[in-house]
DNA sequence: TTGACATATTCCGATATGGGAATATATTCG
DNA sequence: CGAATATATTCCCATATCGGAATATGTCAA
């Protein structure tokens, strides 16, 4: 059994670090691809096909309009990657038990208005 | 040019599911091979190669006592991805940016204490 | 010492990969 | 229509992978 796709889930298509260099590049933009190929120095082909892993995962959304198509980053996809990372931070960060009441605070706030 | 290596970094350590079960099967414990093995189902070696995977990039520290070796999950080494991810929160998360106030806060009344 | 136990390593095979180069597919413009 | 532009797809190949099976290494216990 070989390694899974990249295509498999955001886990695998984020592995590669041009793909995150890509999602970096693009941001809270909407880009064109031609764009990404000059912001990163990849060439066109390498550009596409990793825009096509990302957009396998949803990780990317797309916009055609005319010979053009605008990339943006679709967020929530990365959501699953970033609840389970969130699992271990209490590792880490021990200041993340003042935050917890924080967050307690601010819901129990919210609930009343 | 082959995928990088799983031992390359934390992504692409962590891009395999089985080894995502693995360190939540540690979790906040120090766990030895053999326990793992039994709760995850999988056999010996195939625990044994994706624990040498992760040591590899030190999302585990190991202990040695007498014939068996107890694992546990080193948090921080997740911190990279935790970083990364958390540059894209904002797309789904709007409620980040109160979250972003309170946490101002609380660092300058820890400056000041 | 010998056997049992705990863990790691090696060998195997089918498979997906990333990048380069070339090419295909649209779309726009003159 | 024909050329130019924007993007996607295909073909290529050296390489690392996961799991299984077998085996090696190391430690304890009688």
């Amino acid at each position: 059994m070989p390694r899974a796709p990249t295509t498999t889930d955001a886990f695998n298509a984020v592995a590669e670090a041009s793909r995150r260099d890509l999602l970096d590049a693009i941001g809270a933009e909407e880009v064109t691809v031609n764009e990404l190929v000059d912001r990163l120095g990849l060439s066109q082909p390498t550009v596409s096909k990793h825009l096509g892993v990302l957009r396998a995962v949803d990780l990317v959304l797309v916009r055609t309009a005319g010979r053009n198509r605008w990339y943006r980053v679709n967020g929530p996809a990365l959501k699953p990657i970033h609840d389970w990372v969130r699992s271990f931070e209490r590792t880490w960060n021990l200041k993340l038990d003042r935050l917890d009441d924080l967050l307690v605070e601010l819901k129990s706030q919210e609930e009343i208005q």
